[in-house]
DNA sequence: CTCAGTGCAAACCGTTTGCAGAACG
DNA sequence: CGTTCTGCAAACGGTTTGCACTGAG
């Protein structure tokens, strides 16, 4: 339970991208970049704000929002919305710079993973489409293997394929 | 501008599924369906809502929002989520049944094209971890031909990568 | 006739914004 | 000291829900 990594150096480039914008270093601002560097996973303003409150840390929800569009505007921290009807925030100072999203639909878990594919598919629109990639998202919906263990199956309610349009 | 498809069809399908589910057939959940098939891009409730007004429809958006909570689970419709702060609503009865989106980060110009390679990343994952893949959802968002010929760039204001840690 | 569906308006909930007071530079 | 930020609370906007009434079966 040691998973506590040293959030200074973090805390520094953002002090160096504010001060680089002419923005004001302040003390909320630290702090709220501290508790998305501290975590480790995709976390919900909800859980920031938890997590500033067990730091003994009194700030608001709307400090914790704006702190989060320049974290994002920094490049230090991803913006994700999984379908929950919130987003959620993840720092990029891991050893994944870029990685992808499998969610459960059952449990909710995430797990990420790297695929180089994505690249390819990339640069295969940029030629055929003469469109310039910038950013990607890719996340795939389905059971993982603990709820599959566990019996979980998925009940399809719809139509079945193929259609038939007659 | 003759890009009316006939969508009895469509519609008889979706009769077809509320009645398997043994849920009534209304005029209003018919109405809605229509608005959605003889459509071709990526609608939004309001969309639907202007559509149906033009067509003479008195419907609310309680029952738009309900009817196409069913059209999705017939797996007739797709809900798509472009990061928008709403849904956009797609028919499944084009001649692409899966396809993934490239969106414009300037014009908001939505362009669809297929990729096997998501199929063989989902086989991947699957065998890698155990996961059961059940849907996908890859976007990729950049710059489009058209804007990129207007001379758009997009303005990084971030730190710059490779993030030095230290 | 009965029960689910509809329309309206109010509730909801994550997020944004306006403003008086606090703090950075 | 002026400008920007913060906290609070109210506003916002897409979506959902409660309820009396309408309509499908």
């Amino acid at each position: 339970m040691s998973a506590r990594p040293d959030t200074a150096p973090f805390r520094r480039l953002f002090a160096r991208f504010l001060k680089e914008q002419g923005l004001p270093v302040t003390h909320q601002r630290l702090a709220v970049a501290d508790a998305v560097f501290a975590a480790e996973g995709h976390l919900s303003v909800d859980d920031i704000e938890r997590s500033l409150k067990d730091a003994g840390e009194r700030i608001g929800k709307a400090t914790i929002y704006r702190t989060l569009d320049l974290l994002v505007r920094s490049n230090l921290v991803d913006e994700h919305d999984f379908g929950e009807g919130f987003k959620r925030y993840e720092h990029r100072l891991s050893e994944r710079p870029i990685h992808e999203h499998l969610i459960c639909q059952h449990c909710g878990a995430v797990t990420e993973f790297e695929s180089t594919e994505v690249l390819r598919i990339e640069a295969t629109v940029a030629r055929e489409f003469g469109f310039r990639p910038v950013r990607h998202k890719l996340a795939i919906y389905g059971l993982c293997a603990a709820c599959q263990e566990k019996g979980v199956t998925v009940t399809p309610e719809g139509l079945t394929c193929p259609i038939e349009t007659v």
